[in-house]
DNA sequence: TAAAATTATGCAAACGTTTGCGACACCCTA
DNA sequence: TAGGGTGTCGCAAACGTTTGCATAATTTTA
């Protein structure tokens, strides 16, 4: 024991015992006798000795650790989600390491390769936005670990998955506006090549076609981050007095827009509605209250880990498949 | 190569040659010819040959992983603390595994022995509320494993520490309340065996002092969640008429106090002025926007990487330092 | 041409575990 | 008293690396 962290063979050595002796006294195998145990164990405390994890995980040539990839921890639905999967890990006895992307692609990339090192057990993963090419995933893949992914799903990777329903939340939100009567919807939307983005464009396509409201091209702009609207500021505000509502893709950018359209005096939501999608803490809490869809950060990322783990033990081959989380509409006061 | 993941001896045993040549081979080894670098190099590269961090941990005796044990992920706080960690961690070669303890004195035990067993190199801890007893970071200490404390931190445990300057935020933002002629400010206090909730309390009653405002006992309310605010509404709605300020120890504590007044018929800042403290992104999105103490959360992960990962490289026996960062007012419109 | 130096490679131990197997020393039974 | 059973324990291999040292072949030097 020369740097603080006793070994087994350190015990082993200061009992004259074995190590095979000391292993099997630490977990009360029935082969040692009550008199060793109680020695060995004793011992053990009095040191503070505590198992050395690599070892166990080169020997046993798997982790116990599960790998998890998300894009930004600072939105409350990813911190939720990561909440959810660490309850439920360590409830099973696995660890989490925790990685962000920051919407980066080669982060993104970096991260998957630092999990493989660790010879993580399995993955949890939610896409980044500039992720186009896919094909880290795929050699995660051809190693046999196992990948859940989790609100922006990749479908080109045979794997599990747990995502809200975008589609339905989407219409459900828009169906909302048009029942207040709203006809020009401006819809503020996130990269069409992640799914939560084009299913909510959908979502609300479907929604108007469902009301006989013709879609005009014009009314849809690419823009999902509060600086992405303020640099679009102008041509929002040059739709916002012919547009009676917005219906932005997350509440981030929707309570922005809120604040852009209030500081050019417009009211809401009698001059227009906003309405946004996620239900972060903040939709609550800004004023007028904020619209939103329900997504179940935490539940989502519990049942993540829990596929994952389950893929990890019991039925490793198992057809892949995927859960969908209902969305729940949130009508507050600016609609 | 029986599971995906190739060995080094797997390389070795496909090319005839022995692991200690393979070994070398793939770090240019002067040692070993260009011909078997180049041969080794290609196999491994085709084969998607990647090392095994458990198995370098154990030989080297070091994990080039550092444990991070935060309170809770969803504080905006915390989040940019952990950026600000993982950028610098990343960048010198470390990884990262991060830890919540919810506020749990039970569950950041359990975390640091998780991350002991897993033998990581060093750990930055932000302290639990729940936590009086620090023996589980003595125990830390005893192992020679080094720990930067950050935010809330712990002076019983000999360490480096990166803090904000608690105390001086809250006299400036008390100073300004009474500039403004407040002389009934109502402070909604943290826990204070917590360094940051007596540093803010003692920098409230400083300001007070300076000004020579009598304290009132009466006028401090143990209260730092929206969720204790609101089982406490009855009695802060009977101070507020008598009050012409809050003062909260948190943003979230001020915005929901905020609501509370809103809903009551107070006008901020007419009737009442409100202030909080971190400049959490929320308090500039609620209006009227909040006025606080700016928090430099990434900067202050960052330093406490930057700390860390000195200690284990260069000097380990240097003194231990505490580093502290300036607070800044964030004047608003609530004051 | 023998000795010395250089070049390229392999052996084996070590890191901390687990675990199948074999080795004892007993005690019991027939 | 020989055979078998049982209760305790140790040996050694294995997991994937790194690295000091030995080895062998080749080249250089004197």
């Amino acid at each position: 024991m020369k740097s603080g962290q006793a070994s087994i063979s350190d015990i082993a050595k200061a009992l004259g015992v074995s190590v095979s002796t000391v292993s099997r006294a630490l977990k009360n195998h029935p082969d040692i006798s009550e008199e060793t145990c109680r020695k060995v164990q004793e011992y053990a405390r009095r040191v503070h000795y505590s198992p050395n994890a690599m070892a166990l995980a080169l020997k046993q040539k798997r982790s116990l650790t599960i790998g998890v990839i998300i894009p930004e921890i600072i939105h409350h639905f990813f911190s939720s989600v990561i909440s959810g999967i660490e309850d439920m890990a360590y409830g099973s006895g696995y660890r989490v390491m925790i990685c962000q992307s920051n919407e980066d692609y080669l982060r993104e990339m970096i991260n998957v390769q630092a999990l493989i090192d660790h010879r993580v057990d399995g993955l949890l993963v939610s896409i980044s936005k500039n992720t186009l090419d896919h094909n880290h995933f795929r050699d995660v893949h051809q190693r046999e670990i196992p990948i859940v992914f989790l609100d922006r799903v990749c479908y080109d990777i045979p794997s599990d998955r747990v995502i809200t329903n975008d589609f339905e939340g989407a219409r459900l939100v828009v169906t909302h506006l048009l029942e207040r009567g709203c006809k020009k919807i401006l819809h503020l939307a996130g990269p069409q090549h992640l799914s939560v983005g084009r299913d909510r464009y959908e979502g609300y396509r479907q929604a108007l076609k469902e009301n006989n409201i013709p879609f005009d091209e014009e009314y849809v702009l690419r823009c999902d981050t509060p600086v992405k609207l303020n640099s679009r500021r102008n041509q929002v505000l040059a739709l916002a007095p012919k547009a009676d509502a917005v219906f932005a893709v997350n509440d981030f950018t929707a309570v922005a827009a809120m604040r852009l359209l209030q500081e050019n005096a417009f009211k809401i939501p009698e001059d227009i509605r906003v309405a946004g999608f996620g239900d972060d803490p903040i939709a609550a809490m800004v004023r007028p209250a904020l619209t939103t869809v329900e997504q179940r950060g935490y539940d989502m990322g519990r049942e993540a880990a829990r596929m994952l783990i389950n893929r990890l033990t019991d039925d490793k081959d198992k057809a892949f498949q995927t859960k969908t989380y209902p969305a729940f509409l949130k009508v507050r006061d600016s609609t």
